[in-house]
DNA sequence: CATACTATCTGAAACGGTTCAGGCGAGCGT
DNA sequence: ACGCTCGCCTGAACCGTTTCAGATAGTATG
């Protein structure tokens, strides 16, 4: 083989060995109509007696100005994150919307040091950012704001100057909450991503606070702060805990309200384990109605949300941006939830019906 | 500002705007300790006013050959395959392996046109790629090698001549079949993810045809082909019907080996259905030990395999081929597995010991 | 037969950085 | 005062493509 010396193989090597511009060699490529069959055979030739690998994409890249591949930012790290059973669908949805184009997702995992995590948004070789659920100072969402490329928000931070897509937190939220009201309960627990009050407050996201924000209105004078619990992470253990604490209290709760369905799941693993049988001793609601939610036992009464439109929404607007330049007309998008009932509330044991 | 007119702006407007020439604009952003903190301050404030993103990715990436992303190509379309459960582990793996270094991982989604997924990965902005799981004739496989980076097989396909990390699937199959011969069962249903003789062959995953293989050699003189029920996708409902249909056979098997945790639910679920208990009158085995299985209702006996661990040496050994440029001393790790034995298997009702 | 196309190919100019060999003063040892 | 070293900076080459304005030749048109 000719050029089989240690160095790259080149479109320039592969034209002259095909005897044609490189010109030419770069349109057997990328633009078939533009040769005659009979270069393009030869290119091709050409290139595989070479071993040519194909246009080196950061060439390419460099010339035609697009990536071919967008920027995922989560909220939690690589790893952690993708526990959330949640991630899936959204995931899904991202990739319907980007069907069309051949374009890559390029996960940009939140390293320990967030220098780093910051570093790699900068340098991250994309055509725009989906930004899904980062903390409010999160600093890779300022680094990729500052990229100057197309950006959409997820669920969070709310305030960010870009098109978003989210849902009613708070009036989910509600939602909840008063169906738990309706059905009688007056001494409701929460199971919270965090409180207003958290002292680590700098990772706060306001999603988080705006839920809390439904539950106490949907509430009402049901509504005690001595009744809420922070659980992390976003998993079923911490809240298994919070919740045989606030059983084990004096005066327990009936009902419980879990900001995510893992929250709800191990509120269910506390409650076989005290042998508080669900519904009838204890109510329990969760939130985004993942897969395990209906194969709970039992199946969990929950707050639905539209996971993978959130995802194909995003994307969506996302790949206009990069084709066509300008953000949407309405650059805010409001997804309808939806409280699903199913088998873990039920009135409180021994409650008379509200009435004369 | 100055340059405000559409145009992107360069490092070399930066360089004009602080009075410096290109090369110590770029010292400055890349390399600080080349340049006086003099010079560094006033091309960074210089940038700051112009509004300069930073150095272009592509164009850095041209000039010194390093992406900062690996691609991962895994073996669904990239909606689906995140529900397995096994992913989020893997990727934490991989995160981990790659921790030093700042990079990004690119998502391979395989788009319904097998052409367009081979084409994202042959322009997709990479330094190496890891393959996870992907059939044997995966196109997007050919691709990747096709393009002489760093490349890390797991799983499958077995036969790429590349660093591999996997497990003996045949070896942990059989350690859960003749868990099941030891308790005295002698009929014995297998949900598999496809057979040797599928007639759509062409998708085949030579992991199955092990884990049958292994299944089959653990059984003894208990296998029953007739007794094989193939189920796709790898979720729950598959494998409830196909076990719905096993149990209302005539003489119905009294315990299943499932190919996956998934599928293993699925069983479980047609066993509540049907009012069979578990594992008095059905014994079940999983594969996988994915978070879900410890919480199913009974906890679940399956073979776990280091999913964490699989990803963390696969990106470990993807990013020494991609700095260090020597591929593994021994590229071929096959790691451990363990049968976990919890509450879904035991001794066949109605069993008498074996003995006089 | 001159003219106007059409089809195809060529060559060079970007694209936006990074790197590196040198140049230039200033400080230091003697 | 001389020669060195050292720190800092400049300028130009180069990374591997794509694109685009011509050049060329062959073909259809009038």
């Amino acid at each position: 083989m000719a050029h089989d010396d240690g160095r790259r193989v080149r479109l320039r090597d592969v034209a002259e060995r095909a005897g044609v511009s490189v010109g030419s060699a770069s349109q057997a490529f990328g633009r078939p109509e533009l040769v005659s069959a009979e270069t393009r055979k030869r290119v091709l030739a050409a290139a595989d007696a070479l071993g040519y690998p194909g246009p080196d994409p950061a060439a390419r890249r460099l010339r035609t100005g697009r990536a071919g591949a967008v920027g995922l930012i989560f909220s939690e790290r690589l790893g952690y994150q993708f526990t959330d059973p949640t991630a899936p669908a959204f995931l899904r949805g991202i990739a319907r919307g980007m069907q069309e184009a051949p374009t890559g997702l390029l996960l940009i995992p939140d390293s320990r040091y967030r220098d780093e995590a910051a570093r790699t948004v900068r340098e991250a070789a994309v055509d725009g950012f989906i930004i899904y659920s980062a903390a409010q100072n999160d600093p890779r969402v300022e680094v990729a704001l500052s990229r100057r490329l197309p950006v959409v928000t997820v669920d969070q931070p709310r305030g960010a100057a870009t098109p978003f897509v989210g849902i009613d937190d708070r009036a989910a939220a509600r939602s909840a909450a008063e169906h738990l009201r309706e059905l009688g309960h007056e001494r409701v627990g929460v199971l919270s991503f965090i409180t207003a009050l958290d002292p680590s407050g700098t990772l706060e996201l306001d999603l988080s606070v705006e839920r809390l924000e439904g539950y106490k209105e949907g509430l009402g004078e049901a509504w005690d702060p001595t009744l809420v619990r922070t659980c992390r992470p976003n998993a079923p253990e911490p809240a298994r805990e919070a919740t045989i604490e606030l059983l084990r209290e004096p005066n327990p709760p009936t009902a419980i309200l879990a900001m995510s369905d893992m929250f709800a799941l191990g509120a269910l693993e506390a409650a076989a384990e005290l042998r508080v049988s669900v519904p009838e001793d204890l109510s329990i609601v969760g939130f985004d109605d993942g897969p395990a939610a209906e194969h709970a036992t039992p199946p969990l009464t929950t707050v639905a949300q539209p996971h993978e439109e959130k995802g194909s929404l995003a994307s969506r607007w996302l790949m206009d941006q990069i084709e066509g330049g300008a953000p949407p007309d309405e650059p805010r998008a409001i997804l309808p939830t939806e409280l699903v009932i199913r088998d873990s509330t039920a009135r409180p044991r021994g409650r008379r019906r509200v009435g004369p």
